[in-house]
DNA sequence: ATGTTCATGTAAGGCGTTACATGATTCA
DNA sequence: TGAATCATGTAACGCCTTACATGAACAT
């Protein structure tokens, strides 16, 4: 269901727009909060003319197909965001190999670990801290995004620190 | 793959285990990294049979299944834990809200959605409190998962913060 | 002419949620 | 006897990923 509300969002916030644009907005602004491939995108706006929260205009060049938000979208939307409790259901493979690291007898390799953790925590940040600020529209998300990576990236520092502490205990 | 992987490491780390075993534990140790009920535990656990990563070993009393994992799901493990490069993949409800805040003009209404949020981040953080230090197999995935939820929850306080000083300019 | 970007889709298969369904054992 | 807990499963449906497939327009 939440696809539908970001794809409803983006919209909302920039207008009309083609699948192929709501999918490179998706990778360029939503990209730290939901994930979506224009594979999932296509289909999924079909469907939501259909229910009628968008309608899909005239095609311009190129096969384009223009959709835009309608009334009943605004409401959906209006309506999952005041009114939806959001879901805390986690799936995080960095946190799951946190999870299995005890199972690691060599530190070396535990280190190992924790360091490709630590390289994909920084990439993500620097991803981030080259996003537009966009007329700044998403910018709570953003913070929240910018600092949730700076957690990710810290509690590996911290995690390296311990470790090399354990390897060599003098 | 990530349920097979989270299912062999907790199998891995507290020995044999029936799936009933493994819903809880998932529900007492895993729940801040990865999450599964007990619909999706009970098939994946007889596809990793079949595949022979875990053995199921004599029925007990009430039709109870206790799985031992096998040397080749251990040969799996590990190398999922060596090898595999982590998915940054992150779908949050709580951050599509807080990318959705400057849809509403009303200060009074945003405030509401972030105290909701705020709230859950909380519930959330009071659980993982109480959570058992569990022969402290878990600390590595604990202490990150404490850390998100603080984050979250100091992102919301900010927030409110902000939304308040915006409500009442002087 | 060739490559890149724009633009759209389908299909197969796997992962995840919700609802349904059953029955034994233990404790009050 | 009745309620709670233990213990297992199936089915339907929806969400997500990967791979496949097509073709127009534009820049070099």
């Amino acid at each position: 269901m939440s696809l539908r509300i970001a794809l409803l969002g983006l919209l909302s916030a920039v207008g009309p727009a083609s699948g192929y644009d709501l999918a490179k907005k998706f990778e360029h602004s939503l990209n730290h909060v939901w994930q979506a491939g224009h594979t999932q995108i296509y289909p999924e706006l079909v469907k939501m003319a259909a229910d009628g929260l968008v309608e899909a205009e005239a095609e311009g060049a190129r096969g384009r197909k223009t959709y835009t938000i309608t009334a009943e979208g605004k409401r959906e939307l209006h309506e999952w965001l005041a009114e939806h409790d959001p879901s805390m259901t986690i799936r995080s493979e960095p946190a799951l190999q946190a999870f299995l690291l005890p199972l690691l007898d060599d530190p070396d390799q535990a280190i190992k670990v924790v360091e490709r953790i630590r390289a994909r925590y920084l990439a993500r940040l620097e991803q981030l801290d080259c996003l537009p600020a966009e007329g700044s529209f998403g910018r709570y998300a953003l913070s929240l995004g910018r600092a949730q990576v700076r957690t990710g990236l810290a509690w590996a520092e911290e995690t390296l620190a311990d470790l090399r502490k354990r390897r060599t205990p003098q």
